[in-house]
DNA sequence: ATGATTTTGTTTGAATTTCAAAGTATTGGA
DNA sequence: TCCAATACTTTGAAATTCAAACAAAATCAT
């Protein structure tokens, strides 16, 4: 390995899972401490699948990388601490919509709010140049294994 | 946001797992099956513990971020499986050493290639002026986030 | 020296997350 | 009409993790 393919391995190695701790710790003190983080993920994606008009239990539960039964167990409890709401579907009854309640806006929010900062401080540290050819980067490692991915089935 | 927040955050936001689900389906693939991915990393801190001459419970337990409790109950069974051997240190009593044995290293290389390989499929598709550019801003991100961490204190 | 404290690790009971399998209800096609 | 597929729920079990209580060894203070 040479130095550059050290520099990324260890970015893929130590960085990666420092930076979803750091993320997870800083979600834990900006948003209700009555969840935890799969929680959020949960609330996150039924935000993602409203704004996608696509917010049936599968297509969330799909979204997650979870199975229906895991997302039926999680919005039992988000639902009764008031995250959450259910309702069948009129056009077919064999389908639930879920729907975040003000409480969960405003976690939301707050994740959001979280991730603009941690873009904007980070791309600080960077010149104009490398913030430039870091997007196109990442980018292409995106489309790597989006492709690997794809290979591998699924 | 403007399109290099966009890029970046969506590289945080989605990449970041795919990545994560992809490593972890290949070392499920390659490696023994009898292992989680949980176990497999407590294999990999074990070698990189020996690498450092520190492989202590403690050392070990704090590299992983977990307590010094959860590692006995992982050392546990991976030691039942044949992965693992622990003997008490001879200098200080109440320190444990821990090793991997045959049976493990066998699962480190295997999990070295994958690394290996899925770095230079990576650096495959980028110039070697955007490989530069690349290895010097994920470092840059690197210490931003180190940063942080300390900042949060732990 | 010796008694108190710290360090190192183990055990145990509980919480969380997740899944597979079995079950219910609804839909849509043959 | 009836049967297969779809959408979801329930349930029991496994994995991971932690906090708290414990034990043994080392070190510190007097």
């Amino acid at each position: 390995m040479d130095d550059h393919q050290k520099a990324l391995n260890d970015f893929l190695v130590v960085t990666f899972n420092e930076i979803l701790r750091y993320e997870e710790a800083a979600l834990k003190r900006w948003t209700d401490a009555n969840l935890s983080i799969s929680e959020i993920h949960v609330i996150e994606a039924v935000f993602q699948a409203v704004e996608q008009g696509a917010n049936t239990a599968s297509h969330i539960a799909h979204a997650l990388h979870i199975t229906l039964g895991s997302l039926t167990v999680a919005v039992n409890t988000l639902e009764s601490k008031g995250y959450l709401i259910r309702e069948r579907s009129q056009e077919d009854k064999r389908v639930v919509l879920i729907t975040p309640t003000l409480r969960a806006e405003l976690v939301n929010q707050a994740h959001q709010d979280f991730h603009q900062e941690m873009i904007e401080g980070l791309l600080d540290g960077l010149s104009s140049e490398e913030e430039r050819v870091l997007a196109t980067s990442l980018t292409k490692v995106r489309d790597f294994f989006l492709r690997k991915a794809l290979a591998t089935l699924e």
